[in-house]
DNA sequence: TGTATAAGTCTCTTTTAGAGACCGTATCAT
DNA sequence: ATGATACGGTCTCTAAAAGAGACTTATACA
């Protein structure tokens, strides 16, 4: 546990770059989204309807300078973009979503927490 | 996998705001570094010397707020504040490391995608 | 008397994110 | 022919968030 840590102090950390897209906001909800298979962007677009372009942009282009997806453009007229998860990307998603699991799971408590807090604050 | 998403769509989403503490950058670092034992204010400073105080109180609330962890002042003099995790906070630990694990098992397949990327870009 | 420590707060500046107009090309309906 | 629509983005402007670092109050110690 605590060499995880002493890792983590390092500035180029490669576990601070993954933690940077998961706090990215947006990349799990995108890589959940493709999950069950390849989407175009305007797909994507539609179906996270609170991203921006731009920041769908821009984070679907992290994920693929990372390797998490795979961008392939077909010569239509107008092209169209597919997006898919990579095999190393399908590998983040069990661990991402033992950590939704546990957020469904600790959500009643949490929310006691917070009404606690509010309440004494 | 596809009704986490649904629930995830939710404005007020509990598992969104999951993902916003892991997102937060600086506040898995905190959780890791209470997990050996409690931790003045001072101490998780020094500890961990890239975080601003500024950041360090805002987080340390954010975590309090949601239960996991908690604040005891001691009536020394000057008064003295100790954070510990919660249960709650403990249990979180669990699905960050498999988190932590993957990323620190994907890191070697990450540079290689990430040089592809920069090389043909 | 001067310095150090405790746990923060305050202000200022820089970075990041969000809103939303705009681009060229091409298809389809009127 | 004319206009609306769709494709995959980019661009600019503004608002929110984060980082740097001085400052606070009270106390202890040299």
């Amino acid at each position: 546990m605590r060499d995880m840590l002493d890792q983590m102090d390092l500035a180029n950390c490669p576990v601070r770059h993954v933690l940077d897209h998961i706090a990215a906001k947006w990349t799990t909800l995108i890589l959940l989204e493709l999950e069950p298979g390849p989407c175009r962007f305007n797909a994507l677009a539609r179906s996270l309807p609170d991203i921006s372009r731009r920041m769908l942009t821009q984070s679907l282009r992290d994920l693929e300078r990372d390797g998490l997806i795979a961008r392939q453009v077909f010569p239509t007229k107008p092209p169209s973009v597919e997006y898919a998860l990579t095999d190393l990307g399908r590998s983040l998603l069990g661990p991402l979503c033992a950590l939704i699991d546990w957020a469904k799971a600790s959500a009643p408590e949490i929310a006691t927490a917070r009404a606690a807090f509010a309440a004494q604050a």
